[in-house]
DNA sequence: CGCTAGATTGACTGGTCAGTCAGCCGAACC
DNA sequence: GGTTCGGCTGACTGACCAGTCAATCTAGCG
């Protein structure tokens, strides 16, 4: 009953459809094309999934999901808010480090489609500012980080950064050595939680 | 020789793609959709453009002219380097006040659409960035802005921010109201400049 | 008035794909 | 060996739409 243990075309397609979908974009894609990547008969995609949407559909939310999670893991535990915010810009700059393809398509193809996948997922993408924005409001609650700054601006501003410097990697092909992520995850933090603007000496908070 | 002073079709088509660009998204806006709009003949649009890509191109570079031309005036005062993010913020989130349908278009179809129109824009795209970039590292040279954060890193920040929030004001219409505006640029600078980790008493800054 | 040139018209063509479907193959079970 | 059933195949269809083009209109001009 096992000759081969089942050779898993439902996923060969859909690994299929990540390196197609980030080499020629979801749109100029053809079904053919992906069908052709995981060597397979066209027919076949339809035989697992109902449309060209639903792959990428597919892609996204099981990776988004992750993501939610690694975010609420985060703001339940009791770091300081810098590194929680850090925490959840480390897991998204490891996602796109281990797998380029798949995050490339998730951000270009999803995130910032807002006209057309984004729309359908704004809930779930949603979801994750909330989820920032809640770590901030949190730590304004325990005087850890200024009041005066709205926490769903804040997580805004944390995830436009976020996005355009994964749009960096993924279309100037910045470096992207091991260093530059490190130096990135840094860096965002550093520029979010210091500012741009010098801090007087020491670390005195106000009253 | 006058008796219509040129109805100027061109003008009323490219104004028509705006409004049918921004309404139903470039890709499933039809050719026909904008000669509709436009109250012209099919045929026309095609008389005075060459495809219907170019009509997004120049849309773009239009405005897109005006940004870069108004970002290099502003970097060019003397006003201190907060002040002068402000001017740039300022510049557009006015430009999607006063023309909402046009900046849609632009940051939708162009500068969030890194894979088709922005791909073509990107040297124009990249321009605006590296303006900011420079008003950052005159102010770093100048000790007005900590120069350990890398001066690229903080223009992607910057537009970075920027970008999500008219995203957000596109797609989820927050009011929008005057004082949402206001507020808006005041929060982006703060954000940006002092951090969100709150600063010490006083403003004396480090030597 | 006849002529030219540009503006204007809209029916039509050609190419492209997403999705369908009729049927094939091979494993397991009788 | 026959039967069944899921996985699997790929040629084909139907819809859609950018772009073409031959024809019509209008304005000035000699």
């Amino acid at each position: 009953m096992s000759r081969v243990p089942a050779p898993d075309k439902r996923r060969a397609i859909l690994d299929a459809a990540i390196t197609v979908f980030a080499r020629q974009g979801f749109h100029s894609a053809r079904v053919s094309d992906v069908a052709a990547e995981a060597g397979v008969a066209y027919g076949l995609v339809y035989h697992y999934f109902d449309s060209k949407d639903q792959m990428l559909n597919e892609l996204f939310s099981e990776r988004w999901a992750l993501l939610l999670e690694a975010s609420q893991e985060v703001g339940r535990s009791d770091a300081p808010p810098r590194d929680k915010l850090a925490g959840v810009a480390n897991f998204i700059i490891e996602s796109y480090r281990h797998e380029p393809e798949l995050m490339k398509v998730i951000i270009v193809e999803v995130t910032r489609a807002a006209n057309s996948f984004g729309r359908t997922h704004l809930p779930e993408i949603r979801r994750a500012y909330d989820l920032v924005a809640e770590i901030v409001s949190d730590a304004q609650r325990a005087g850890e980080f200024r009041d005066d700054v709205d926490a769903n601006f804040a997580a805004m501003v944390f995830y436009g950064a976020i996005e355009q410097l994964l749009t960096g990697w993924i279309f100037e092909s910045i470096p992207g050595t091991d260093e530059d992520y490190e130096r990135a995850k840094r860096l965002v933090i550093e520029t979010i939680c210091d500012g741009l603007e010098p801090r007087p000496v020491g670390d005195t908070l106000v009253g």
